[in-house]
DNA sequence: TGTACATCAGTGAACGCGCGTTCACTGATGTAC
DNA sequence: TGTACATCAGTGAACGCGCGTTCACTGATGTAC
């Protein structure tokens, strides 16, 4: 899908920079973080491999751009599964769970650089940010469901933390193929299942 | 610590495996997983670098026996955690979550090798069976807490899964520096901390 | 509207590097007799 | 107890490879006049 028109191929390609993002997704995807390389990148995108280099200042802005893009994207499904629930503060709460580990089964390579890689730039602002509005996310659901500012008090804290560690581990165990037990429960039901683990950690 | 006897070492090394096994333990924590070579082990265990391969395959292979390693430690470190704990369900089934994060937290770049990573040989035996350990610790804790076999029921397997997830979650975003948060609050309290949030997926 | 020119986004060759692995070797050890 | 010999666990040099990055270049685009 991002190979380029073979027959009329402009010198110039127009958005590359989407294009090498578009095509960094697909190698993580298929390669996964470690095996994950540039020279990959620019083959992908149908150019040469010195190209990327007037995009992104080495592999490692390519990784961290492209895990903002990551965290963007969770945000959106954890929106997404908002629109869809019922309006309770409870429903919109799973929701949100729902939607985010539904995005880490949907894009597997994409949530371990997110969250599991050294790859990469620690503290760049761009993914920081990123991360912290899907963050704003849970925290808005807790508050909703506890009617206060669940950061102001050590119990709304551990109430957040414990949604999103729940959340977090199911995504990751699933991901590694961890609780193979559970995959006939899961294909069965999935909604339904994530609804009843996530409903463990609903604040009360 | 892994330094061979620099005055008077013998050609042999007499237990080179093992060496190699604790030289790729502190390579995997100093480097994290992404940036372990064979050829950094071999030179922090005071060997050439075509060594390892009397006791390794490949490095992958390696990778893996450091990994089932990792599993027996956590292992080790729940047991631990029981032993200190009171001897009631509750308590034993906490204790074994906090152990699991501890391990975590002690072993960050080891944890993500044995969750999160490709590079070790996905379906060893050996590791497998260290895996399948840890996971009947926490199957016995929740099947004391219930008062029956959890796997036998889908809200047993839950149950199951919930805990896990959660205490696998926690772990994973601690460790990623996620939840900056709670730092306060688990600098203050380390193990109350992680037992309130364990508390919460304590099946009823 | 045309033209000169600066700027930009590509190319392809080349770089140096560190990696895992292989190989012929050698020193040490253990065992058969 | 001694000796011959097989086996084992190291060494160090060499291999080929793919990587990220740099560089001089060239083709395309946009803009000033």
């Amino acid at each position: 899908m991002t190979k380029p028109n073979e027959e009329k191929r402009p010198y110039h390609h127009g958005d590359l920079r989407a294009a090498l993002l578009s095509a960094a997704e697909e190698e993580l995807a298929e390669k996964g973080v470690e095996a994950f390389t540039l020279r990959g990148v620019a083959k992908r995108a149908g150019v040469s491999h010195a190209a990327p280099a007037h995009h992104f200042r080495n592999v490692e802005a390519m990784l961290t751009a492209l895990a903002a893009i990551g965290f963007r994207r969770l945000t959106a499904a954890m929106r997404a599964r908002h629109a869809e629930a019922a309006k309770t503060p409870r429903d919109q709460f799973i929701a949100s769970g729902v939607g985010y580990v539904d995005f880490a089964l949907a894009n597997p390579a994409l949530f371990r650089l997110m969250f599991s890689s050294q790859r990469p730039e620690h503290g760049n602002a761009d993914m920081a940010d990123a991360g912290a509005e899907a963050f704003e996310v849970l925290v808005d659901d807790v508050a909703a469901v506890r009617g206060d500012d669940p950061m102001a008090s050590r119990d709304g804290r551990f109430d957040v933390t414990a949604a999103w560690s729940l959340a977090h581990g199911l995504a990751n165990l699933l991901i590694a193929n961890g609780p193979g037990f559970i995959a006939a429960d899961l294909a069965r039901d999935r909604d339904g299942s994530l609804r009843d683990l996530i409903e463990r950690v609903t604040p009360r």
